[in-house]
DNA sequence: CTGTTATTTCGATAATACTCGAAATATTGA
DNA sequence: TCAATATTTCGAGTATTATCGAAATAACAG
């Protein structure tokens, strides 16, 4: 099976506590991670060099490092290493994870008010 | 028209940018606030005063005020004054547009990726 | 007007986070 | 092995943030 990308970008989450929370609120609670963040959750499963984010965000790399590091940590980005370069992904299920915790037993009995976008993906 | 409760908390949210939901997430992204926001997400529409939510969290009135304050400025909760009790309530609409900007144009052309909780509410 | 309740604002202290230059690690190719 | 590329770790300086006690504002009842 050549499974050079392997799925943990769509594996599930661990259950999301209040720390974990607040740590993967934190990871995105920064002007450069956000933008980080964003650029990742667009370009999809296959990620993006660590190089080439330092560059296409104009950070140098070792700021960037201590940025990623944090988002890894806080289970909403993955690494996966392909000889030199470092690939980083989105990981979607951190993020669904987090927006459960946030908006869970919502709306006191009126869950239309808080339907989630429909349009945003 | 007897409008006691102003529809605020369902009211299309300003386009969020950058900056915005840096101080959105930054709001989130602390522990008191968090669970304070988690709070008024479940308590719904009608919102709690701030002296109930100081109660029931066990802070301080007066470091519990500069919470609420740091969430309505972000725009995810909505403040109403009834008499000398204030309530305070969650702002839906802040929080979609929080996560549409978060998941904006993602997966990289594969939506059933990242498809947005179902059970969140 | 006076006292009481509900909540916020002020000012200071202590802890945490961002950024950077420099050095270190990991991988590849000659 | 040696040099080059990709990325991370270390250590320090600066800025931001959380929390608190005390005082101030707002609304109401007598």
């Amino acid at each position: 099976m050549p499974a050079e990308l392997h799925d943990v970008a769509t594996a599930a989450a661990a259950p999301m506590d209040q720390a974990a929370a607040v740590a993967a609120l934190s990871a995105l609670a920064q002007d450069t991670r956000l933008s980080v963040f964003r650029l990742l959750v667009q370009a999809g499963e296959q990620g993006v060099p660590a190089g080439e984010i330092a560059e296409r965000l104009d950070v140098r790399q070792n700021t960037l490092s201590t940025h990623l590091g944090i988002l890894v940590t806080a289970g909403l980005v993955v690494r996966r290493r392909a000889g030199r370069i470092i690939y980083y992904a989105a990981a979607y299920p951190g993020m669904r994870a987090l927006i459960t915790y946030l908006l869970e037993d919502c709306c006191g009995g009126r869950p239309e008010l808080c339907s989630t976008p429909a349009g945003a993906c």
